[in-house]
DNA sequence: AAAGAACTACGAAATAGTTCGTGGAACATG
DNA sequence: CATGTTCCACGAACTATTTCGTAGTTCTTT
């Protein structure tokens, strides 16, 4: 059984925007959200991100407590769920499906990762260093 | 100064299949690249794949030698450069702009990497340790 | 209760992405 | 050179994405 990432259709650009915010705030109002987006900079109505949230819905890539008046919404998949899906789909249609090819290209890339990032890194690749042998 | 992916925009689903196959063959007609893909799975018509180049070619993505009669299309940007312009986007958008998290991400979920790919990696992570230190 | 504010739903426009069909030009071959 | 093949340009349709405006409903505050 696949039990990744569901079958919830890969979000697009606009959406995968929204879905940001409700990781960072979790769940919340359009209001909410559509302040946030403000005050990051994006210029946007309130209807759009009203909108977007309502389609978003309807697709199931988020859901609603519309117990009150303003109703709440918040990501129906976790971030860690969607890097897992968006990774996948960049490995399989850019990386000729090979992960590590993926890994040497974002470690290579002027990556500034920190000593614990590192670590944490060094920890993982033993670990299938290990496995390996 | 910015010397990644020039300003080319970012190209589409579509646009990366047909990317793929120029990747693959090389500098190839319209005819090459459809019978390329009809080989695979692909079900699309030729005068598809066609006009595809042709916008392609608009946006900069493609380069085209139109001095015979069949044209032969190019990638403009390498599958490396494309590699880079599309994990730049994936870690800036849904990794909060944490490589390392990708790498993480990315190594942990079920990589099937080779020895020599792991040995690569290896490699290139203490060269980083190295200039952490 | 009247006025105003906050919300949602709906519709629609504008843009981007995808997929072909037709038509006419260039080329190969009998 | 007549016929069939190959190829490109163009236009058009159809779907998906992005963005709001308007209208009507439900609070809140005088």
């Amino acid at each position: 059984m696949g039990v990744t990432a569901g079958d919830l259709p890969r979000p697009t650009n606009a959406e995968l925007g929204i879905l940001r915010v409700l990781w960072d705030l979790g769940p919340s109002t359009v209001r909410r959200v559509h302040e946030y987006l403000q005050s990051e900079k994006a210029t946007v109505g309130y209807t759009t991100i009203l909108k977007f949230l309502q389609i978003m819905h309807g697709k199931g890539l988020v859901e609603r407590d519309d117990s009150n008046r303003a109703h709440v919404y918040s990501a129906q998949l976790s971030r860690d769920a969607t890097q897992q899906q968006l990774t996948s789909f960049l490995v399989d249609n850019v990386f000729d499906g090979s992960r590590s090819q993926l890994v040497l290209q974002a470690l290579g890339g002027g990556a500034r990762a920190s000593a614990d990032e590192l670590a944490e890194i060094r920890s993982l690749l033993e670990r299938l260093e290990e496995r390996q042998s």
